[in-house]
DNA sequence: TGTATTTGACCTAA
DNA sequence: TTAGGTCAAATACA
C-alpha cells in the first residue's frame, strides 16, 4: 500500500510519541493539581507502551529491514484532525483500553489475605503501607455483605494497577476477605512519620523503597503461584491493645515469637501473618480498636513496626512453624 | 475548590 | 444470560 509506515518507522515515532507525552506528563505534574489531565496523558502513554511494545514483537529481524524513512520525513504526531475524529478516535482509545485492562485482568497476580477485625466495620480502613482509592462496590450473589473495590491511588500517576477487593465474611462479620491483585509499580512510598535525626534524603528514600518492596514481594504468601491463596480463619486473639502492643515489643525486643498461624487443614505450609492480620478481642473499645488497628495494620504509625519487623517475618520463611495455642495457652 | 466516595450503568467473561 | 468488575457522573467532605 502506497505510503504506509513499515514497522520499524512505526516504532520509532511510537517511541518519539511516548517520549514527548512523558515529558508532558512531567510538566503537567510539576504544574502541581492537574489531576484528571495527568490521568489522560497517564493512559495514552500507557496506549503507546503497549503499542510499541507490540510493534517490537512484530518487527522483522535488521538484515530484512526496507530501507527506513528517514526521521525528518515523519508526519507530526500531533493530530490535527477534525473535532468529530477526535471524539471517535477517543471512543477508540476507550474500546482499546478496556479491552487491555480485560487482557491485563486475566495475566495478573493474584492473592488472598483474611483480616479479623473485632466491632467490625473497620477493616476497609486497615492500612497496609499502601494508599488506596475506592472505585466501586457491588452487591455478591450469595454473599450478604457488598464487595469493595479498591485501586491504588498512584494508578492515574505512576500506571500502578495494584488493586485489592475487600469483603465482609458471611460466617464472621470481624472477618474480612481481602483479594491482592497485581504488584505495586508506582514505589509507593509508604508514609512513616519523621523519624527524629533520619531525615538523611538518601537514607530514607532507600528504607523507603526498601519498605515498599518488602510490601510488594507479597511475602505473606507464596506469591510464585499467581493464583489465589488463602488460609483457615484461625485468627490470634489479644485481650487488649496493650496485649497485642506487648506482644509486638517482645517480639521487636527479640524477647517474643513473630506473630504466625498455623493453617487447621493444612501440615505443609505456614503463612506468617501480617501486621493486618492481628485480631483484637471484641471486649476492645471502639477507640481501642481504631488504635491497635493503626499500630498493628501499619508500619507508618508505630516506630517498632518498621521494615524490619516484616523482613524479619519474611526471613523465617513459610515453612516456620509457630502453634499459637503453645504459645498463648488456653485461648486457643 | 480540589479530592474522595457513592452508586447506577455499562462491559466482558464464563 | 448473568455475575463480577469497572467507569464516570453525582455527591460529600475538608
Amino acid at each position: 500500500m502506497e505510503g504506509a509506515l513499515d514497522l520499524s518507522s512505526l516504532l520509532r515515532l511510537l517511541s518519539q510519541a511516548e517520549r514527548q507525552v512523558g515529558q508532558l506528563m512531567a510538566q503537567v505534574h510539576a504544574d502541581g493539581n492537574q489531576y484528571r489531565r495527568t490521568a489522560l496523558l497517564q493512559q495514552i502513554r500507557s496506549c503507546l507502551q503497549d503499542a510499541i511494545a507490540t510493534a517490537k514483537i512484530m518487527e522483522p529481524e535488521p538484515s530484512n529491514l526496507p530501507p527506513q524513512l528517514p526521521l525528518s520525513d515523519s508526519p507530526p504526531i500531533s493530530n490535527s484532525g477534525s473535532p468529530r475524529s477526535e471524539c471517535s478516535e477517543r471512543v477508540l482509545f476507550k474500546e482499546h483500553e478496556r479491552r487491555e485492562m480485560c487482557k491485563k485482568r486475566k495475566t495478573l497476580s493474584k492473592w488472598a489475605s483474611r483480616v479479623c477485625v473485632a466491632g467490625g466495620g473497620l477493616a476497609e480502613g486497615l492500612e497496609d503501607g499502601y494508599s488506596w482509592r475506592k472505585y466501586g462496590q457491588k452487591g455478591i450473589l450469595g454473599a450478604r455483605h457488598p464487595r469493595g473495590y479498591y485501586r491504588c491511588t498512584h494508578r492515574n500517576t505512576a500506571g500502578c494497577l495494584a488493586t485489592k477487593q475487600v469483603q465482609r465474611s458471611d460466617d464472621d462479620s470481624c472477618v474480612f476477605d481481602i483479594t491482592y491483585r497485581g504488584d505495586h509499580t508506582c514505589q509507593q512510598k509508604l508514609q512513616a512519620p519523621p523519624t527524629p535525626g533520619a531525615d538523611e534524603p538518601a537514607t530514607s528514600q532507600s528504607h523507603d523503597q526498601h519498605q515498599a518492596q518488602v510490601l510488594n514481594s507479597s511475602f505473606f504468601f507464596p506469591s510464585s503461584s499467581a493464583q489465589i491463596t488463602s488460609f483457615p480463619p484461625q485468627n490470634l486473639v489479644f485481650s487488649s491493645t496493650a496485649a497485642v502492643e506487648d506482644h509486638l515489643h517482645n517480639y521487636y525486643t527479640g524477647s517474643s515469637t513473630p506473630l504466625f498461624i498455623s493453617p487447621a487443614t493444612s501440615d505443609s505450609n505456614y503463612f506468617p501473618v501480617a501486621p493486618s492480620q492481628v485480631a483484637v478481642h471484641p471486649n476492645a473499645s471502639e477507640s481501642e480498636l481504631t488504635e491497635i488497628v493503626s499500630a498493628a495494620a501499619s508500619t507508618t504509625n508505630s516506630p517498632r513496626m518498621d521494615a524490619n519487623f516484616m523482613l524479619d517475618q519474611a526471613e523465617f520463611g513459610p515453612l516456620f512453624n509457630f502453634d499459637p495455642s503453645n504459645f498463648f495457652g488456653s485461648s486457643f
